[in-house]
RNA sequence: GCCGGAAUAGCUCAGUCGGUAGAGCAACUGAUUCGUAAUCAGUAGGUCGGCGGUUCAAGUCCGCCUUCCGGCACCA
């Protein structure tokens, strides 16, 4: 059962069609970077060349323009480029030696291209570079390509956006203009995914928690920094009861920090060092003493809770028969995100995090990684999410900023890394590796969820911490009676409230199963004549801690059937004459057409139930009569 | 931070050639008391994101700033 979640339907493991060079639409899409690259050039003579790759729905060109172009220029573009397609160009192949090759490129002026050749034949050793002709272009390339741009359908392609990239995706280099374009085999294809596309729009989480009323942002408190409205608050405490249970269950303890810490605490445990730009300036402050000199403290805002916790761990002596000891809190950081980062609730400047730490002895970490694992298992399984994927996130020791972003230890990563993908492969998951994403006091597990709009985001993390610990001078008694160093694992199965609810905001489309829902019942009166009873089933249902509300009495039923559909209220219940004469109510469900009427007491205790069980229906169905 | 785009009522948006702002929904008031996705009428609501410039005159043109959106980089 864990497995079978866990194991992400093999999705990790099957290379997808898009990304399979003999695949007819990674030809397709292959060449129709080209021939976009031949019609910018000829709208921009004198251009310069990128990267211009398939990806998953399409492709993208980087160009040096020598003029912009923006999305007011795609029709002309769209049309041109329809042209070239028409006229049956043949992609011709051709490897040529290095010295033609480099003589080329310098014909061609495609400075980055050399670059790139140049790193090609020194790397891999090649003796000879390809290149592809079709028409009047001509690129470096590796192909494959179609036959002749006949082979594309002129209807099967749009473009979709201009937006700016690093050359090689490195912030040193130079800025180049990115077009990305959806292209499909056929126009059904493309209809499907352009017409998916709006329909995410419609699901963003920004868009409904605005609609909805769960969260705003306002100038006057600051970018990235969420006001959680009453919905939304909601949410996060009911996220917050599950945590509180599952982690009760499992033998956490729950503890509470403040939201500021001295800075010499940071600079000891090394996230000054490694984190500094991200993280708000500090506060000074100086406190005069009797004796006329004055104290002076540096504070600074946590971006994170593990210090806290270790100095909770720190506060007396430990023996190894309190390992693992678990530690936990919903606690609030703050982190100075790149201005250009911050985004809606996916990226925010105050997180408050599902974070627990777990201290415990080498030979623990096993366990407690597949402890947290099925933790994990069961937290998504409570929610309904399924579409993610497991990533082993490594230090990179090849990386040349990784003596800067990583604790300078090779046999511990090497050691760590082994433990975890050990467990990975003892509980049969399937991952994909992460060289280079690890944090720099340990490698990690992330948890990749895709989003709504596409993007993939990390999620869940575990992380297993051999170096901060130590620094911070952690330790617990052994049973052989000396000191030792104990490994922290870092876990966040619900992410941040801020992430983890903008997820699911997208992944229910904003109608929220009962238990999750901010109101859970709406009841609608027939007319106010019958205020009296519906005023009393709402009062009972709140004496039960049931978030029900009247709906406001001078509208149409039909109105306020309207609003509390469009509010996404999972279940109203419709009182008129008959319901109040039998003691009675009509329920209609949330995108249910059919409706049931049934004694309150029996919609009482079903609801009851489904709030209990947490279940992803909006109440049990209702009972046949 | 970088590239590009945008900002008009609470929301969605219109505003022509530069001549001092408009709709629908929401809100409020009144009437209506209604059986399954918008009852009717009325009222109110705006320093057109901010600051500066050009002009007799700026929502409209120009500059800077802020915020948001699409990307890139970053993400403990």
């Amino acid at each position: 059962m864990l497995h079978a979640t866990w194991r992400g339907k093999g999705k990790a493991m099957r290379i997808p069609e898009e990304s399979n060079p003999d695949q007819r639409l990674y030809r397709i899409r292959h060449s129709l970077a080209h021939v976009m690259a031949q019609a910018v050039l000829e709208m921009r003579e004198g251009s310069t060349l990128g990267f211009g790759p398939p990806i998953e729905d399409g492709f993208y060109y980087d160009f040096i323009l020598t003029e912009p172009l923006t999305e007011t220029d795609f029709p002309e573009l769209e049309r041109r480029m329809k042209r070239i397609l028409k006229k049956g160009q043949r992609f011709y192949h051709e490897e040529l030696p290095i010295e033609d090759a480099y003589a080329r490129l310098d014909e061609m002026r495609e400075p980055y291209k050399r670059e790139y050749a140049e790193e090609l034949i020194e790397k891999n050793g090649l003796e000879a570079l390809s290149f592809y002709r079709n028409g009047p272009f001509l690129d470096m390339c590796e192909g494959p390509h179609v036959e002749t741009t006949r082979d594309i359908a002129r209807d099967a392609f749009k473009l979709r956006s201009v937006a700016g990239a690093y050359w090689r995706g490195d912030s040193n280099n130079v800025m180049m203009t990115r077009i990305y374009a959806w292209a499909f085999a056929d126009k059904p294809a493309l209809d499907e995914a352009v017409e998916a596309h709006e329909l995410a729009q419609e699901r963003d989480h920004k868009k409904l928690g605005r609609e909805l009323d769960l969260f705003t942002f306002d100038d006057a408190i600051g970018r990235g920094l969420p006001l959680w409205m009453p919905h939304g608050t909601v949410i996060r405490d009911e996220l917050e009861k599950l945590a509180i249970e599952l982690e009760f269950k499992a033998g956490y303890q729950r503890v509470a920090t403040p939201h500021i810490a001295k800075g010499s605490l940071y600079r000891q445990t090394g996230h000054l060092e490694h984190y500094k730009e991200a993280m708000y300036p500090p506060m000074e402050v100086v406190e005069e003493t009797p004796d006329g000199s004055s104290i002076r403290e540096t504070y600074m805002l946590k971006p994170m809770n593990c210090p806290h916790h270790h100095k909770i761990y720190a506060a007396r002596l430990r023996s190894y028969r309190e390992l693992p000891l678990r530690l936990a809190e919903y606690g609030q950081v703050y982190r100075w995100e790149a201005s250009g980062a911050v985004s809606g609730l996916a990226r925010v400047r105050m997180l408050s995090m599902n974070d627990a730490h777990i201290y415990c002895t080498e030979a623990q970490i096993k366990d407690v990684f597949r402890e947290v694992i099925s933790e994990y298992d069961e937290a998504y399984r409570i929610l309904g999410l399924e579409d993610y994927t497991i990533r082993l996130s490594r230090w990179d020791p090849d990386d040349p900023k990784g003596r800067e972003k990583y604790v300078d230890a090779p046999d511990d990563w090497a050691r760590t890394e082994a433990i975890i993908a050990e467990v990975l492969d003892d509980m049969d998951v399937d991952y994909e590796e992460g060289p280079g994403e690890a944090a720099f006091y340990g490698p990690k597990l992330d948890v990749m969820f895709r989003t709504i709009t596409g993007k993939v985001e990390q999620l869940s993390t575990v992380q297993l911490d051999f170096a901060v610990p130590g620094r911070i001078g952690l330790k617990y008694i052994g049973d052989d009676g000396a000191e030792h160093v104990p490994y922290c694992v870092h876990r966040a199965p619900l992410s941040t409230h801020e992430r983890f609810v903008a997820l699911l905001i997208e992944h229910f489309g904003g109608a929220f199963p009962t238990w999750l829902a901010p109101v859970q019942v709406r009841v609608i009166t027939v007319s106010e004549h019958f205020h009296d009873y519906a005023q009393g089933l709402v009062d009972r249902m709140r004496a039960n801690f049931v978030r029900a509300e009247l709906a406001s009495e001078s509208d149409t039923v039909s109105k306020k059937i309207r609003d509390a559909t469009t509010r996404k209220i999972p279940n109203l219940l419709i009182v008129g004459e008959r319901e109040a004469t039998d003691g009675t109510v009509t329920l209609r469900r949330y995108g249910v057409k059919q409706q049931a009427t049934m004694p309150f007491s029996e919609f009482e205790s079903a609801l009851a139930e489904t709030i209990r069980r947490r279940s992803l229906a909006f109440v049990a169905d209702p009972p046949s009569r």
